[in-house]
DNA sequence: TTAAATTCCTGTAAGC
DNA sequence: TGCTTACAGGAATTTA
């Protein structure tokens, strides 16, 4: 699943080798992948454009594109397997491809999306917010402006089990199951009780958990549990270091308990009943 | 306003 | 072996 630190990883590897490239040609292969604007538009209005920089945000690669005024984005979200990768000329192509960007020294960008979560955007960031195609986020949690009383701010006056505010990207940004559950874990907090019900040093453990865990996992260059791959197709190594993602019944690495596996906000949830109060 | 439920989608794995 | 079924989840949308 790409959540920030893979979104992260795929951004970093790919903007030394977009940056100062042109969009020679883009072919819409399955056009629903493309929300905005109509995919015929999407595709004409990308030829012959100019990268200037790539950028992440939450789950999302922002490429800023050459153009007066506001910069014009192309945005990337990968949904749960998607995959965005540059290709030299000529690679074999892979099923499930359904978008391909042509740059100007030949290399392909690739869309690619077993499972058609994800989603293709062209547009000013005002313009796709009101839209309704872009919405706003939370703030970034590895940005060191955001602090442990910022996530109390946000979390002292609801109701919902903490793991469901995490996972709200109004609330912060970037955060999806796996990270969900493993700051949890590291925070020692059990992940459905009422945000409202967590003291100030609990919130402390959380921001800290969360902020360490992301960057740990960015330096791992992300999770490869399920499908995800970077922009060259390799795996990350983050997953060798969870804890209770995925880990469901298995002793708990603290204090040897069988995790329980519980589901919340939708989702399967995995946490230790005595380490996480 | 908030929270929970529903929907989309297909590869994978479990069960018979 | 081959078929059916359940499950995985980000986020937009709907319902309460």
């Amino acid at each position: 699943m790409p959540e920030l630190p893979e979104v992260e990883t795929v951004a970093a590897d790919l903007r030394p080798h977009l940056v100062g490239r042109t969009v020679a040609c883009c072919e819409v292969r399955f056009p629903t992948i493309v929300r905005h604007p109509e995919p015929e538009r999407f595709a004409a209005l990308l030829a012959g454009r100019r990268i200037e920089a790539v950028a992440r945000r939450g789950k999302y690669i922002l490429h800023h594109l050459d153009g007066p005024g506001e910069p014009t984005l192309l945005v990337v979200h990968l949904g749960m397997t998607g995959q965005w990768r540059c290709v030299p000329p000529g690679t074999p192509e892979p099923d499930h491809l359904h978008a391909v960007l042509v740059l100007d020294d030949g290399r392909q960008l690739r869309y690619r999306d077993p499972r058609r979560f994800g989603r293709l955007l062209l547009g000013t960031e005002s313009e796709l917010v009101a839209a309704r195609k872009l919405p706003r986020l939370g703030p970034e949690p590895v940005d060191p402006a955001f602090t442990a009383a910022d996530l109390y701010r946000r979390l002292h006056a609801r109701r919902a089990p903490v793991k469901a505010l995490l996972l709200d990207q109004l609330v912060v940004a970037g955060v999806g199951n796996i990270y969900a559950d493993e700051s949890c874990f590291r925070a020692r907090v059990r992940p459905d009780r009422p945000a409202n019900s967590l003291s100030r040093r609990a919130v402390g453990r959380l921001h800290e958990a969360l902020a360490a865990l992301l960057e740990e996992a960015i330096t791992n260059r992300g999770s490869s549990v399920d499908s995800y791959r970077d922009a060259w197709g390799e795996l990350g190594q983050e997953q060798e270091f969870l804890q209770v993602y995925g880990r469901g019944g298995e002793p708990c690495l603290r204090c040897g308990r069988p995790l329980a596996v519980v589901r919340l906000a939708g989702r399967t949830t995995v946490y230790c009943r005595r380490c996480q109060r």
